[in-house]
DNA sequence: ACTATATTGTAAATTGCCTTACAGTAAATG
DNA sequence: CATTTACTGTAAGGCAATTTACAATATAGT
């Protein structure tokens, strides 16, 4: 045989691939493994991986909208309102209905959500040092930069 | 009232993210948002994101076992058969036995994939255009070796 | 005001993925 | 070899998220 190929499939698929798909492979690999650890560590809480990044986003933005919350997650409103529900259930969080527009409601985080905030800290700071080890302070600000322009740049055109 | 907050739960909420936190999220966000350009992109051809995705792997790595895929595609085993299923019934894929194992099937693209190749690499340049405009090839260089450097310090320790 | 259009959240049915358990095969151990 | 242990893929049932359709409310246009 010629080549180290069965057939030619395989020889063009082989040869398809740019440096920039593997640069967006690579990204979706960290942020997998990334999810993949914060999973291992938040199942002693209970809570599923929605919930605690629904959580998280709330510790950010207190009184985000389901919707608001959707675009974030990247859930459609109807599967926000289901795992809303279920927080709520867990007495984690509250609806509070907007005073100036009666179609929405706002989610606020509950005490029970703040008391487990500190133990998710130690968790994420612990993950956060294996995830930066070896990579030098200006390194990280240059990273930062260039990863707040490639947003920026994919912003909603 | 003293504070922009409603109550006690939401100042402390709001103090509570990192720098750490905020980079995570960022890296999130934008794998969202290709994920999302690349989904309406291949919504013409029929596939979903899971299927494309397979499919992006399989060009770069024919042969790969439904083991391999499901760890790189974060999917289990179960899940990776069912797609491959379909997969195989699109005539995209092709099952064949392994020689030295007759345990595993080793997943090959068929022509049809092959001919879909162009089009998707059309889609996908035009996206990558947009999400690298104004990054210079310096920053870029060092962006992907701080990412391999994150990804190699999460490695399934 | 009145109407048309858009937005927010919900309900019901569907789809996709996961969990668990298992059969078939391979590799390791005695 | 024989037996045990590990690995690969499949089947069945359950759960989470989506799709579609809708009610309530808000906004824009006339």
């Amino acid at each position: 045989m010629a080549t180290k190929f069965e057939n030619d499939a395989d020889e063009k698929a082989a040869a398809f691939l740019t440096d920039q798909d593997r640069l967006v492979f690579l990204l979706e690999e960290l942020t997998r493994r990334l999810r993949r650890t914060f999973d291992t560590s938040v199942e002693q809480f209970g809570l599923t991986r929605t919930q605690w990044r629904a959580l998280a986003y709330l510790y950010r933005t207190p009184g985000m909208t389901q919707t608001e919350l959707a675009g974030q997650l990247e859930l459609e409103r109807a599967s926000i309102g289901q795992a809303i529900d279920r927080l709520e259930h867990l007495g984690l969080v509250e609806r509070r209905s907007a005073k100036n527009d009666r179609r929405v409601w706002q989610v606020h985080l509950q005490p029970a959500a703040i008391d487990l905030l500190p133990k998710m800290r130690v968790e994420a700071d612990q993950i956060y040092a294996r995830l930066l080890e070896g990579i030098k302070g200006e390194d990280l600000e240059a990273f930062k930069s260039t990863l707040a322009t490639m947003q920026h740049n994919l912003g909603d055109a």
